[in-house]
DNA sequence: TCGAAGATTGTCT
DNA sequence: GACAATCTTCGAG
């Protein structure tokens, strides 16, 4: 098991601590079980000044845990349907988070598949962040806590070199649309989608 | 295989 | 009252 990762982690430039969580290992527990999964695309808000980020928008009741203590969660119900997970990095005036778009099942698969209706092949279970989050269990409740402790924490993973990661604008936004903020691990195939919206033809 | 649209609720104007 | 950092289903080609 790698180690947690700490408070310093976070207090960085999110641009740094999206790139570096990649291959990092989200694992949340409840009482039905734990489950794990490594992380494989990740995005960065950036601050106020980020029209994407919900920040922009001040600080709010919703907003504050992003202006909270690097190293929180922050989760957000999004479409009256999706939950979506981030984690806080700098905090203190430069509200940032990163938010985690899909990962790689490692452990508690059939957990996963329960809480996703059983249809999903195990690709499907975690590539996207409402996906990610109904196989993980993770809801509002926990918004705000702490990432270095149970129910919820993310732990040392493998280490992708600068070289394996790919860079591409965010998704899903219709402001800031070309900042290149997205990050992804190159080749993985549990990325929600593939860059450039050029999706793999299956006819080969 | 691809594009379009609906679901459904918390939050802010 | 409008809209959103999404996912799924449906219908056409």
């Amino acid at each position: 098991m790698g180690r947690i990762l700490p408070r310093d982690f976070y207090n960085r430039e999110t641009e740094i601590v999206a790139q570096e969580m990649l291959g990092a290992i989200i694992e949340c527990t409840t009482p039905e079980g734990t489950a794990s999964a490594m992380i494989v695309e990740t995005e960065a808000y950036v601050g106020e000044h980020d029209l994407a980020c919900h920040a922009a928008a001040g600080r709010t009741k919703r907003t504050e845990p992003l202006y909270g203590r690097p190293g929180n969660s922050y989760v957000y119900f999004i479409y009256g349907v999706h939950w979506c997970f981030n984690a806080v990095t700098r905090g203190e005036g430069e509200p940032s988070a990163v938010l985690v778009r899909a990962a790689e099942p490692l452990s508690g698969q059939s957990l996963m598949r329960r809480r996703r209706g059983e249809r999903p092949r195990e690709i499907d279970l975690t590539n996207g962040p409402g996906k990610l989050c109904e196989a993980l269990g993770i809801d509002g409740a926990l918004n705000d806590v702490s990432l270095q402790r149970k129910p919820l924490v993310i732990r040392e993973g493998v280490k992708v070199s600068a070289r394996d990661i790919e860079t591409t604008p965010r998704i899903g936004i219709s402001r800031a649309v070309d900042w290149p903020l997205r990050y992804i691990i190159r080749g993985n195939p549990y990325v929600s989608r593939f860059p450039r919206a050029r999706v793999i033809r299956a006819r080969g």
